[in-house]
DNA sequence: TCTCAATTTGCATACGTATGCAGAACAATC
DNA sequence: GATTGTTCTGCATACGTATGCAAATTGAGA
């Protein structure tokens, strides 16, 4: 045991060939006769000789890594699509560079300074803005950058989202259409597209139907503080009929304080309906109304586009916002008549 | 735009002075004078150069890249450890390359030669066992391997893992000492060392009280089996009074399952233990009493485990066992005067 | 068998950095 | 100021692979 690494050079020399010959029945594409490449490949598998990625990309320039960067993993909106983007890209010969980042932008400069240092192809961020600073920095070393999940106006930034305005309007529409008279909002962070975006379609749906939000509060994204935007909403005698939370993660924290703290029937007392259909939401113990964000298609649209810059050279920045349907299920009262649409 | 990549060389021509002063001054540790550094850091600072990871690492052998080896994000215990592994790895300079994979041998075969192609520093399987051939590799290659959450008798393969015999005999003696006189066992995959360890334990429990299993079915870490199992295990009059469910991800779907199918009250009809303490046990929904996995320190083992290897040339094969303790809650009965280990 | 084109091969070099070695600069000591 | 010891610096080379170019081989055609 403790062969250590094995080199192109020891195969050549092994198989009597040179160097550039066992590199070629390595590179795909390559000028080699049927001869040599069985000699080659014969002596490689008895060496059990594997290109070193690494030192190919030192030459290619190309490292077949692209950088993930995400703020946290608790939403499992985000492992689901780590998971779907990971394999999609492991088929077409990537692999993800995991980078942890809290929202903030000094961390997210620290961090995208060591992405570059690794010579990644390309950058996803999940859920995670840019600064422009940065913007140009990943912009002049050439890598090209998908936002998933997060909008951001800056011109060289692609980006793949759900469309978050039609998402927030079409959930006003059904709230209104149920008779909700009292309709409220916890909203995603007003630091994001996303939690932006939903609150004003939601507000453009109720205005178009005569209505205006009774309450309206930013829970951040994060299950504590839409807990207790929650408990204080809700509280008092004048409570809310309904309640649009700004993505599932935050609507379960809604639906544990009404139904065990305040003792409230859901949808009976109040209805809630949520944005992103994570598993949990379909799950007999939530059974959460929520607008679906389709993440199979926001995978498939974040590859296509970033393997499209990195192997086509394309230059065509790409907003992309893909539209999702309402899933209806318990947890909201159900208008007469409503077609569903998941049929 | 477009300045492309700067190099050390240009640097140096930029500073006037050689390439190996600008190597120096970003290597830690070595000789340089601070006037030196001066120069060589201002001229990096209006070039805007890096040191290219890729190309240092192919001199000093050492990527800074470590592969985690993950078979699937659903059950959030893994998306849980994978940003814990990330955070305590980036703190130490090294990050996450990602390679998931379908829980197959040919699948891990093919996905641990794009591994070492990388040459990672190290590899972390998350839940994922190992060949002997594969572990094999790994060793010759000089890769030191930890399992994290998975045993494996090899004995040149670290692991971590909670202590699943004794966790699993705990839950058979809080469930004994609950007055339960009928119990049965929906398991883990029974060809993992976790839903083994645990199985046996909780067996061992049991035949220490006297009792023996009434019923067992393998529910391979999956919803749809486990839910499957508990229909079929609740749907008859003579049903148990008890089931430890092999993990939570599980232990959801059989409280589901027992809720809203069968119409069953939790924990009055029956008492429902699960395993590792994922976030959503906590939440009201679900209020599982579960044995939790202490995620931080078994990350905290795997990192020292690995970075002992990596940086200290340690050869000490570790097979580590954390203890955890029974998170009591409102999914079993509690018997009378029974200690609480949260306190 | 000889010629010419097409294919295959080897040589040399490049990618961007780290590091052993020897010489240069410097500081300290007498 | 000469001598020693110490710290810095530059030169050259190495890491493992890909690739342009020229030489070598192959095969076809006459």
């Amino acid at each position: 045991m403790g062969s250590e690494k094995v080199t192109s050079v020891e195969v050549a020399r092994h198989a009597g060939v040179s160097q550039s010959a066992v590199s070629r029945v390595f590179t795909p594409g390559a000028s080699v006769s049927p001869k040599m490449a069985d000699k080659v490949l014969k002596a490689a598998e008895e060496l059990g000789y594997r290109p070193n990625v690494l030192a190919r990309s030192l030459i290619t320039g190309r490292s077949r890594i692209i950088g993930l960067v995400v703020a946290y993993l608790e939403n499992q909106f985000y492992p689901d699509a780590l998971e779907k983007l990971s394999n999609a890209l492991q088929a077409h010969g990537y692999h993800i560079l995991v980078f942890m980042v809290s929202n903030d932008d000094a961390g997210i400069d620290k961090v995208m300074g060591e992405l570059l240092d690794y010579q990644v192809d390309g950058i996803i961020t999940a859920s995670v803005g840019m600064s422009n600073e940065l913007a140009s920095r990943c912009s002049n070393a050439g890598v090209p950058v998908v936002l998933f999940n997060r909008g951001q106006d800056d011109e060289r930034l692609n980006q793949v989202t759900s469309n978050n305005f039609e998402g927030g309007r079409k959930i006003a529409e059904f709230l209104v259409a149920g008779g909700h008279k009292r309709i409220a909002h916890i909203a995603g962070w007003a630091g994001s597209s996303t939690g932006r975006d939903r609150e004003a379609g939601f507000r453009a749906g109720l205005e178009a139907a005569g209505q205006e939000l009774l309450a309206c509060v930013d829970g951040m994204y994060r299950r504590e503080t839409a807990a207790a935007a929650a408990l204080d909403m809700f509280k008092g005698g004048d409570r809310p009929d309904a309640v649009f939370v700004g993505n599932d993660h935050m609507a379960f924290a809604v639906m544990d304080v009404l139904r065990f703290e305040l003792k409230l029937d859901v949808p009976g007392d109040v209805s809630v309906v949520g944005y992103d259909d994570v598993p949990l939401s379909s799950w007999p113990a939530y059974d959460l109304t929520t607008l679906r964000q389709p993440s199979n298609r926001m995978v498939e649209a974040t590859v296509s586009t970033l393997l499209g810059w990195i192997e086509e050279g394309s230059k065509d920045v790409q907003k992309i916002k893909i539209d999702g349907p309402l899933m209806i299920r318990g947890s909201a009262r159900v208008p007469e008549g409503w077609p569903n649409e998941r049929l």
